[in-house]
RNA sequence: GGGCGAUUAGCUCAGUUGGUUAGAGCACCUCGUUUACACCGAGGGGGUCGGGGGUUCGAGUCCCUCAUCGCCCA
């Protein structure tokens, strides 16, 4: 047996700055976290969505990890075979602007004079440093990841499967290639995805154009007016649209109009009957010539462009709107989505006017080789040299950016390879709906199935150099004779037919598009299942050339539960943890994820890829903004674990985690000279240094870059949320601190019932009931309220109760066995029952009262586990559960409480002795009467009598509580005015509530319908209320009488 | 425009199936340190639950509506 501790020897802070590396690297060399396949224990298995490479991890970072550490950690403890797959995402686009962006602000170079592998070999190297860094993060917040198994969506491993994902889906003709309209970036010359996609209202005009009719016949009009905000795609036009049954699209707008009118509050009603009013002029005055556009339409006649002089048919097409402008359209279908559609319904030619660089192209004709802002300008000076123009206004317009150059979106027509979504779609909702996948919370389901509905096509290719090249290649013949003689070889070829090789043949249609490269009529695409060298070189040989585009990054992420167990290999890991438990994230990313990990889990697999999908809460900061690292309001947990610890990070993050979503944290920024606290801002928040408005002296931030920045001290991170948690560790410190000190001479022995005092039978009563609590908020995800719970118990009941009420039997050699064996399993169990939400201070604390009190628990005493990580889930004991305990003690509770609040009512100071007596039933002053030593202790109050008979003292303050009277007997200490004002404020209190009762009890509607036992309940209360009014008034009088 | 969510004490948030006159932490006020913990202890003040309407014996809780804010989709 080791030495007892010694006050002086034994810190009253934990020290987490020392602490935390020694007791991770304890936990990682023992090998807890690593969990290879056992078929004799059962799995649980979550992989952690990959965080990306391009930053440093922020605290909406360390609440998902912490969530999803704090899981492993329990079903570890409970003895499940846990394997937390670790891993970081590639993170294309973003990763390569990052990189980018700094290639140009240090070296003023474009990813154009690196080229491609030097390129890719700088990105290469980011990740390095920050898969590093993210991992670091990681570990100090005590993630017990399997770091052997740690992946990399763009490694070996996830390579292969991400090829042949997509050589599966190509064979099976669900991969396709196609024209779609993209948000193009024309600076980065790149498509963006609609999610780097920001609207920005910007001022602009409205353009309207005259286009001249061809042949006009005698009664019909010479032009068409359009309106546009965008002139020089005029140049794209290749049809001018009317809508084909104006007069009910007219009525409809009327109708819909009416009806908001009728609905609109009076405010809105003028603006409303304005519309209306214009609707109906518009029927009056426009309608005839609409219809008869309409005829002309479907007639044939063709209208000539100007500019170009090209002709182009006038079409009927509901998009044509006759309530808006001229009630005629321009379509532009390779440059706007809608027009685009309109061109599929009509089989329109589409011509592309854009070159990537975004200056315009051969099609544009004289305007060829002009940027978008110069052809603009010309165009609108030569249609009005031409006559053509007839109006101009000015208009706000919401104008897409991107959000990696700031710069205008043009949408443009581009080659694309999809993933035909349809009978995915299907798979992955139904899935959801039969619950295979769990949604949690459950409305979030409801986004996922209306995105999944849609079907869209999942376009995945992307013009970068950073990611997975999509593995076909391509060859353009000279004739389709050519291309069909070359496929009719093909499908002989043994690798082929080995199923090594597949091949599409491109679509004819693709080849109305002017102004694109390529003739897909003559196209053949071929694509390899594996990265063998030999079959590329061959087809390269033969004229092919691999795709330069790569694939989106999710397609990568998608496969991440079985990729990183090694599919399209059947491993044991596989066989093992797939499908995997949980996947816990946030709700953005619910249908770009979520959604493709559910399909390609089915596609691939069979099997989805979880049970669970939980989906937590999102910090925002001061202002409500979700912290993110493009915003630069991101604080990284580090700082934050630096000032606080580890514990108080997890801890504060797991309390914040309730159903409601979205939590504000106020940050601020502590100088690490003076201490001074400064808000977090807008302005201060991607500041690499802040200069200390107190004391003038500048600190660094995570931000920092230059040498001269890094050498200065670094200011803290701060946060209300992170202090609470932070005391509350140190409330559990000094609680074991205090208890270990007073193990000397303990000894392990069973504990018989009938040993157990008072207080030991109450605190276990209530450790099994906060044990069952426990376990089920966990379980089902209620982070919070676990965390509450445990805070609750162990600072009011365990340290605030019990044991200021189990100090006094320390120092008394008969009592002391069994209070510090009571003691010592108390603590054990709240350390297990904290390890997971606060796994180091446990750790800690349970390695030094495994020094002292090497074997614990009350019947029998058994072995404590070398580490905590590892110790037993503790299991709800029902034999425990003590329904009578916990009445009395809460009857105890309520005489403290009411004699501490007399003590401090009347300025009696805290050590001077108090006289007490309760008036209450035999059966209460039995119990009561076994307790005064509590009193005594707790409020250094003494009992002068506790008997039914009891009478007050001439001078007493008295307070009513359940069903006794608890007097305190103020000889000599008296403060009169403080007492008569106390119970005047309680005489008024109750009056009220004793009206309110009355009246409520009054009410026959309310005695004839509500429950029994609730009108039951109400009149024992309002009797109740009413002797204590009797007691409070004869208080007051007793004063009057003595004062 | 459609969908989802939020609005409770000065601040940040709880509040289970509608049922004693709404809780916590921080901040604030009073008292306290030879006491395991001042990152502490005892006590206290403070809100009528965004506005309006409805259902009900009874509404912070259910319904409708308006306002403000946030997110997603068009």
């Amino acid at each position: 047996m080791s030495g007892a501790f010694s006050a002086e020897s034994f810190p009253n802070r934990f020290d987490h700055v020392s602490a935390q590396p020694r007791i991770y690297a304890e936990w990682e060399q023992a090998g807890y976290f690593h969990a290879v396949p056992d078929p004799d224990r059962q799995p649980y298995c979550i992989v952690i969505p990959p965080p990306n490479v391009t930053g440093a991890l922020h605290l909406g970072h360390a609440l998902n990890n912490t969530l999803q550490d704090v899981l492993i950690r329990l079903k570890r403890m409970q003895g499940f075979n846990t394997l937390w797959m670790p891993g970081t995402d590639h993170a294309g686009i973003a990763t390569q602007a990052v990189v980018e962006k700094r290639l140009k602000e240090e070296e003023g170079k474009t990813r154009h004079d690196l080229g491609r592998a030097a390129l890719v070999e700088r990105i290469w190297a980011w990740k390095d440093a920050y898969e590093a860094r993210i991992i670091q993060q990681l570990k100090s917040m005590g993630c017990s990841c399997d770091w052997q198994r740690t992946r990399f969506t763009l490694d070996d491993v996830c390579a292969r499967a991400v090829r042949r994902t997509f050589f599966d889906m190509f064979r099976q003709h669900r991969i396709f290639r196609g024209k779609r309209l993209v948000n193009w970036d024309t600076f980065l010359q790149t498509t963006v995805s609609d999610d780097e996609v920001f609207h920005e209202v910007v001022q602009g005009h409205f353009w309207h154009f005259r286009y001249p009719v061809v042949d006009p016949r005698p009664g019909e009009p010479t032009h068409v007016t359009i309106a546009t905000t965008r002139p020089e795609t005029m140049l794209g036009d290749t049809a001018v649209a009317v809508h084909p049954d104006p007069a009910a699209a007219l009525a409809e707008a009327e109708a819909e109009l009416q009806q908001r009118l009728a609905a609109a509050p009076a405010k809105e009603k003028p603006a409303l009957a304005d519309q209306l009013t214009e609707i109906q002029l518009r029927r009056r005055e426009m309608l005839p010539q609409l219809e008869q556009l309409r005829d002309m339409a479907l007639a044939g006649r063709r209208l000539l462009l100007p500019l170009l002089e090209r002709e182009i048919p006038l079409v009927v097409d509901p998009w044509a709107k006759p309530e808006l402008g001229s009630g005629c359209v321009k379509i532009t279908p390779a440059h706007d989505a809608n027009d685009y559609d309109v061109a599929r319904r009509c089989q329109l030619p589409l011509i592309n006017i854009l070159n990537p660089d975004g200056t315009l192209n051969a099609q544009a004709g004289p305007y060829c080789g002009q940027t978008v802002n110069v052809a603009r300008r010309n165009v609108v000076a030569d249609l009005e040299r031409a006559g053509l123009v007839s109006a101009i206004e000015d208009r706000e317009i919401e104008l897409a950016h991107s959000d990696r150059s700031k710069t205008p979106i043009e949408p443009y027509l581009a080659d694309q390879w999809f993933v035909k979504m349809e009978e995915f779609a299907e798979s992955a909702m139904q899935a959801v709906r039969d619950g295979r996948v769990r949604i949690v919370p459950a409305r979030y389901a409801k986004g996922y199935l209306d995105w999944l509905a849609e079907k869209r096509d999942w376009p995945v290719s992307r013009q970068l150099w950073w990611g997975h090249r999509i593995p076909i290649w391509s060859r353009v013949f000279a004739s389709v004779e050519e291309r069909e003689d070359y496929a009719g070889r093909l499908e002989r070829d043994p690798q082929v037919r080995a199923g090594r090789v597949a091949f599409q043949r491109g679509a004819a249609e693709d080849d109305r598009c002017l102004g694109s490269h390529g003739a897909a009529a003559t196209t053949l695409h071929i694509c390899l299942r594996d990265d063998a060298d030999d079959l590329a070189a061959r087809f390269e040989q033969d004229g092919f050339r691999q795709e330069e585009d790569v694939l989106d990054t999710w397609f990568s992420s998608a496969l991440w539960p079985h990729s990183t167990l090694g599919w399209p290999e059947i491993t044991p890991e596989l066989q093992y943890f797939y499908p995997t438990n949980v996947l816990i994230t946030s709700r953005d990313i619910i249908t770009l994820w979520v959604a493709r990990m559910v399909l390609a889990g089915l596609n691939n697999l069979g099997k989805v890829p979880f049970q669970d999908v939980y989906i937590h809460p999102k910090i925002l900061d001061g202002y409500g903004e979700g912290m993110s690292k493009s915003k630069g309001n991101g604080v990284d947990p580090i700082d934050v674990i630096d000032k606080f610890g580890p514990d108080a990070l997890r801890f504060g993050l797991a309390y914040l985690t309730t159903e409601t979503q979205d939590v504000r944290m106020p940050i601020q920024f502590e100088c690490p000279h003076c201490e001074q606290l400064i808000d977090q801002t807008k302005k201060n928040r991607e500041m690499p240094r802040i200069v200390c408005p107190k004391c003038q002296q500048p600190f660094q931030t995570q931000w920092a870059r230059t040498d001269a920045d890094r050498q200065l001290k670094r200011g803290a991170v701060v946060s209300e949320r992170f202090e609470v948690a932070r005391n509350f560790c140190n409330k559990l410190w000094n609680a074991a601190r205090f208890v270990m000190l007073n193990l000397e001479h303990y000894t392990a022995a069973p504990v018989p019932d009938s040993q157990l005092e008072f207080e030991d039978h109450w605190i276990l009563s209530r450790l099994t009931t906060i044990t069952q609590q426990v376990t089920d908020c966990l379980e089902r995800y209620q982070y919070a309220e676990a965390a509450r719970t445990l805070y609750d118990f162990c600072w009011v009941e365990f340290c605030s109760s019990y044991i200021e009420m189990v100090k006094a039997r320390f120092p008394d050699p008969a009592r002391r066995g069994v209070a510090q064996r009571v003691a010592a399993h108390a603590l054990d169990v709240i350390l297990r029952l904290l390890h997971p939400l606060i796994p180091f201070i446990t750790e800690e604390i349970w390695r030094l009262l495994g020094t002292i009190a090497p074997e614990r628990g009350l019947a029998p005493p058994r072995p404590a586990a070398r580490h905590l990580i590892v110790a037993e889930w503790p299991q709800p004991d029902s034999q425990r559960f003590n329904a009578a305990i916990e009445e009395q003690f809460a009857e105890f509770h309520a005489v403290l409480s009411a004699l501490r609040e007399i003590r401090s009512r009347q300025n009696i100071p805290p050590r001077q002795p108090l006289s007490f007596s309760v008036r209450c039933d035999q059966a209460a002053a039995a119990r009561l009467q076994r307790l005064a030593a509590h009193f005594a202790a707790l409020a250094e109050a003494h009992a002068a009598g506790i008997a039914p008979q009891v009478t007050p003292p001439p001078t007493h303050a008295g307070v009513r509580v359940a069903n006794m009277d608890v007097y305190v007997d103020l000889a000599g200490v008296i403060d009169v005015p403080a007492e008569v004002s106390r119970l005047e404020k309680q005489l008024e209190r109750l009056s009220g509530m004793i009206a309110g009762k009355e009246k409520k009890l009054s009410n026959r509607s309310f005695v004839d319908k509500a429950p029994a036992d609730v009108v039951q309940r109400e009149r024992e209360s309002l009797e109740q209320l009413r002797e204590q009014f009797a007691v409070v008034r004869s208080s007051l009088e007793a004063l009057g009488r003595n004062a």
